[in-house]
DNA sequence: TGTACATCAGTGAACGCGCGTTCACTGATGTAC
DNA sequence: TGTACATCAGTGAACGCGCGTTCACTGATGTAC
């Protein structure tokens, strides 16, 4: 302490927690450009670290970007969840259980337009790991997007709205239309399209969805 | 010539179609690794000349990766324009228009999962240029996807089966949910599905989209 | 409570790489006379 | 048909950059005695 070598401060060495922040660092960069955004280096040096550090904590990039996009999944599940909570069931079983559907559709679509650079890094998974869509990648409410979806048709079954023979697998149909539409807006050709023609595709999109299903 | 110097051969001076030596490499090269795979450098690599070359054809490299993403959505339209021709019409007008809306979506999904890297450079485009939909991205028949799948709506509602007040802009539906499906089997989640779950979900996302509309 | 020691999360420097792009240039080609 | 000349598609060398990753290391921390 009253030590006078001339030592520097040190502060951040044994930093306490640098897998987050090395994770909170990428989400930002995958916030900013998306999934090749996610950069080893530059992670590090936002969590003020030197560019080693990292591997203490991730084998190597692709450990740092699986990371992040585990994050990001989470989220996409929180923003759907913010969209079922937004659209309170009324009682009826029926309309409540089109409503769920269509909150799932609107809360993703919503994250693409909101959270390109995350929506794109969630759901884009890097060249070679093929993983099933079911680790602990949730929300806050323990769910990931693929059993919101699946929660939802449950109910439109129940509902008697969906004929139970139908409804296997029936989560990739609902699940391909609004990531068809996200990314076509976010990355793809419909970019230029202003929201307001965004919103009507949307609601256009979920009424096929509601009557093909 | 029997000027004795001993000056390289030079074959490859004067090269005659630099520029379209350039955009097949980078053809190529996005067959193997979708769009951040074309890199100016190889391509000029590859046509066997020299880095800098490349500048007397195309402004930068975006300029570059633009020309060959336009081939790769010719290709697509090739594609689905092969899918047709396999279906030829019975000439019941009804059944025909349908099975020509299915031959989009088979021809569309087909591309994506025999050539995933052309399929991703044709239809996401960098950073910031937002372009329309339409210039001559044409394939062999002159016609973009997105044109191709106009014709197959134009011929349903032609067949009573599609109302005329539903057709404006029925393109983006019909399009993301086919997009959707292409873009999470390739490059998503979905990327471990078998063969025979991925044509199993085709078809019935296109049923869906036959009832939906 | 104090001391010796093993652990291991961080440092600092360096590597090789391939990229996009710019520079001043050269010499084959097409055109005017 | 022959010659002078402007054009411009290519060369060759170099730039600065940032990346992922590896190396030998150091010193703060927790634990055993």
């Amino acid at each position: 302490m009253s030590d006078s070598r001339e030592s520097s401060p040190r502060s951040t060495y044994r930093h306490g927690d640098l897998r987050d922040a090395l994770v909170a660092a990428g989400v930002e960069m995958a916030r900013e450009g998306g999934p090749s955004a996610v950069v080893l280096r530059e992670a590090t040096r936002r969590a003020g670290v030197s560019p080693n550090a990292a591997y203490r904590h991730f084998a190597d990039r692709e450990a740092l970007l699986h990371a992040v996009s585990d994050v990001c999944l989470g989220f996409s599940a929180d923003r759907i969840q913010a969209e079922f909570d937004a659209h309170p069931g009324t009682g009826d079983l029926e309309s409540d259980a089109r409503q769920m559907l269509r909150a799932v559709g609107l809360g993703y679509i919503g994250f693409a337009r909101e959270q390109p650079g995350l929506f794109r890094t969630a759901f884009t998974v890097p060249d070679d790991l093929r993983r099933a869509a079911d680790p602990e990648k949730a929300g806050l409410n323990g769910l990931t997007p693929f059993q919101l979806v699946g929660l939802a048709l449950d109910r439109l079954v129940e509902a008697g709205l969906l004929p139970p023979e139908r409804r296997p697998n029936a989560e990739f149909l609902a699940w391909a239309t609004v990531h068809g539409l996200g990314m076509l807006v976010i990355d793809g050709p419909l970019r230029g399209l202003d929201d307001q023609m965004v919103d009507y595709a949307t609601q256009r999109l979920l009424d096929m969805v509601d009557r093909g299903l």
